[in-house]
RNA sequence: GCCCGCAUCGUCUAGCGGUUAGGACACCACUCUUUCAAGGUGGUAACCGGGGUUCGACUCCCCGUGCGGGUACCA
């Protein structure tokens, strides 16, 4: 018998999707590559034909971000997580905002002190703290005690109306909890070791226990997707379903992401964050790609997927149960390959945010040059430095290889080549170098390579660039002209 | 302290009782080339330790060790 008024408990209706797997965030700053990495296996594992949902935890008010709900959910559709149901679209279960479904979590916590699998507490902090330290010395596990089970209805109705503090504990039965993890296999947890967690706290608020089970329940979530963080609190929601009449959904309990000191991932490892990651000119797609390797593969040698692939492809028996280490190198190879991938003007779009002060008409031709050599989009404006501004190579860096006669003979006659074909550009130019050079057929080929590299740093004071050509037209023949000329005149001067 | 999880090259991983333990990143050579990349070819490199089970263990079981997680009116 319930005493929660029934539309506040609704039983599962027909939800659309085969599998309903979900996205709950706690907003609290900054989407860590972590929770990413289990928002993309849940949206994966969802399949084609099933949903994906967003739901905002936001039960915890002391830690609790609003402006972080837009940012998470503009990191997500950047990464192209498109959920089927949410916060900002709504859906059939909503509201998707935890903090808006306040009366569903404390109709069910009433149902379960009323069947007396869960029961008020007003044990103060202090006393709780105590509790936890005694046992502590007494090498004894730290539980709750039991100390307010066994109040009288009468006792508790009058503790109430006096105003004191209270929240609501789950009633651990004894015996044990088991279950097949969807990752880790069966498991099995002695009651004994788990403890009276607190389900509604003093200012009304589930915690994140109650909240995650009623919700996924009402929203008629299949699979659970989470971190194996959470593999010590499964038992208590399996408890909660019970006492609660209902069927649980099933577990997936994926390892963490650690550092490369195998600790759990955190600010001393440098970027954590998707935004970080993002700045750093990742592609969605390069961390898509890279997140759903770890703890997961195909089976097969290929390495280069999709979102949709992975979505087609995704299954929970390939899911891995061990931790992943995250391999920056590793992240840099497949963004490179994706920068490689896709079209040139599309990258163009996408760099220009890296490179505000170049215009429109320059980026289709800087993507062109670029897309072969970088890995990060954070790249490109180290590389075309010399676009942007004018480079004073000095003499010896300038000669390279070559003696300052040698160099300064082969600027000197740069100037003319510079018109004409530019498709015939690099011929004129090895034409002059094998001129200058003298002919000799053994060092023709060394002195050649050489001389380019004296006209690059000329031209663009760096020894790494895109090619002689496309540097030169990017800057425009008279700009090359005058670069050419001033490094003429440094290496005379030298002279 | 107590409870729990994990364990193949440095890293991501394949393997699911019998393999020359495979691929990828990184690294090192060579190659292509006007530089750097990209590409191509080749190479170095791994089953944590000890017991079982078995004709046979990287694969299954137990113990240890290591690493990680949990132990909140945080998620």
């Amino acid at each position: 018998m319930s005493s929660a008024p029934p539309d506040l408990l609704p039983e599962l209706v027909d939800l659309p999707g085969r599998r309903r797997l979900r996205f709950a965030p706690s907003p609290t700053g900054d989407l860590h590559i972590g929770n990413v990495r289990t928002a993309l296996l849940s949206y994966c594992l969802a399949g084609e034909d099933g949903r994906f949902l967003v739901r905002i935890e936001d039960t915890d008010r002391e830690r609790y971000q609003p402006e972080a709900v837009p940012r998470y959910l503009e990191t997500l559709a950047w990464l192209g997580l498109h959920w089927d149901e949410g916060p900002d679209i709504g859906g059939p279960c909503g509201p998707y905002v935890e903090s808006e479904r306040l009366p569903y979590f404390q109709a069910a916590a009433e149902r379960l002190v009323e069947s007396r699998a869960a029961y008020p507490c007003f044990c103060t902090r202090e006393r709780l703290d105590e509790l936890r330290a005694a046992q502590r010395a007494a090498g004894l596990p730290t539980r709750y005690d039991g100390h307010c089970r066994n109040l009288t209805p009468e006792e508790v109705s009058a503790r109430l109306e006096r105003g004191e503090p209270s929240v609501v504990r789950l009633w651990i039965p004894p015996g044990e909890t088991r279950w097949d993890d969807l990752v880790l296999g069966p498991q099995l947890f002695d009651n004994d070791s788990v403890d009276d967690q607190v389900l509604l706290k003093s200012d009304g608020f589930p915690t994140y226990h109650l909240a995650q089970v009623v919700d996924d329940h009402l929203m008629g979530i299949t699979e659970v997707v989470r971190a194996v963080e959470w593999l010590p609190s499964t038992p208590k929601h399996l408890i909660t379903y019970a006492g609660l009449g209902w069927q649980p959904p099933q577990f997936a309990h994926v390892a963490l992401v650690l550092g490369p000191d195998h600790s759990k991932l955190s600010k001393r490892h440098g970027a954590q964050t998707v935004s970080e990651f993002r700045a750093m000119g990742y592609l969605p797609e390069a961390l898509v790609n890279f997140l759903a390797f770890l703890g997961w593969s195909p089976g097969t040698e290929e390495e280069i997927f999709t979102l949709s692939e992975l979505r087609r492809r995704m299954s929970f028996d390939r899911l891995q149960s061990s931790p992943a280490i995250l391999d920056q190198q590793r992240l840099d190879y497949l963004n490179g390959v994706w920068i490689r991938k896709i079209p040139v003007e599309e990258l163009a779009q996408r760099i220009q945010p890296f490179l505000p002060q170049a215009n429109q008409e320059q980026l289709l031709p800087i993507a062109a040059m670029v897309q072969e050599r970088i890995r990060r989009l954070d790249q490109v404006p180290g590389l075309l430095a010399f676009a942007f501004s004018e480079p004073a190579p000095d003499a010896d860096f300038l000669r390279g290889k070559l003696t300052r006669e040698e160099a300064r003979a082969f600027l000197e006659r740069v100037p003319e080549l510079l018109g004409g074909d530019p498709a015939q550009l690099m011929d004129r130019l090895r034409g002059l170098a094998q001129q200058i050079g003298g002919g000799d057929p053994a060092t023709e080929k060394k002195f050649i390579q050489a001389a380019m590299r004296v006209l690059r740093v000329a031209t663009t004071g760096a020894e790494v660039t895109p090619p002689l050509p496309e540097s030169i037209a990017l800057i425009g023949n008279e700009a090359a002209a005058r670069r050419v000329q001033r490094a003429t005149r440094v290496l005379a001067e030298a002279g």
